[in-house]
DNA sequence: GTTGAAAATAAACATGG
DNA sequence: CCATGTTTATTTTCAAC
């Protein structure tokens, strides 16, 4: 195995490529070949190329949550008792694995886990607080901030040229 | 124009089709429709619907921040002087509109603002809290929480049925 | 839900840098 | 030799019924 930027550098042809998928992956190759001057057939080969080597880590449809019953976004930043490695895994684990949790950062600073949660009500974040919070002995102290605007939520990247 | 829940409910089988296409939207129609028991012409039918309701947000390729140059991740708890309108929505702009901003959410509780925000560089990030929070009079302070693992990091949602 | 046409993807091949 | 473009085959999408 080699090391972990494992791959060649993407040139300004991947990027740009990167660039439309990002916006819109249903873009048919033949358009991005046309966008960024090359034949459909090398822009099927890049990403596939970049898929195989997780520069392109998934394909998905995103979901608007207020359509599917799923009206409250809510931040919580939580503190931990003890940085012991078990404890800390055991922790993450436990965050990822709950499906309300949408994103579980491990941070540095004031907090030590930042997660974005959605929940169809706030009794519903009442009982994730019981289950992933004071059922956890090492969870020292949670704070929560209730989402009113989401006023961006991709997770596009920006692309310029090394 | 209709009420913003416009557009029928969802049934079981489009809870289904979108719980495949969370994890990946490249799945074949007719893949899908032998795993949710339709013909591929009724998962497209229903797609299509979905995509004009607004139930489907969009479609979009993910790449890792850290194969394109950008291995900081920071999530920022802002705090604003005033919560006048104006303020705010400008504010709000300028937060969207910076390209290394991936996410924004306007939050209640003891902060304003939560950013997750994706840079090249620590410098680079100081670069972004001049330009977003000491250029702006209305930003009061603002926390930093470096992310040291993206411990999860989808957008997918829970669909169980109402 | 089934069928068929149009379109896209994916493979095979040949070529220039 | 690697990456491209062209051609061909396969698969998927999408509209008509």
């Amino acid at each position: 195995m080699r090391d972990s930027s494992e791959g060649g550098r993407l040139d300004s042809f991947d990027l740009a490529i990167l660039d439309i998928l990002q916006k819109d992956n249903g873009t048919p190759q033949r358009v991005i070949g046309e966008k960024v001057n090359l034949s459909s057939a090398a822009v099927h080969r890049r990403i596939r190329r970049m898929q195989e080597e997780g520069v392109i880590v998934g394909n998905y449809a995103v979901v608007d949550p207020l359509r599917v019953g799923l009206p409250f976004t809510v931040v919580v930043e939580v503190h931990v008792e003890s940085e012991r490695l078990d404890l800390l895994d055991a922790a993450k684990r436990s965050f990822a694995g709950d499906p309300q949790v949408q994103q579980c950062y491990y941070v540095t600073g004031e907090a030590d886990f930042v997660l974005i949660v959605t929940v169809p009500s706030m009794s519903a974040y009442e009982a994730l607080t019981r289950r992933l919070f004071f059922g956890n002995n090492n969870v020292k102290k949670f704070r929560t901030l209730v989402v009113m605007d989401r006023i961006k939520t991709g997770l596009a990247v920006t692309l310029d040229d090394a």
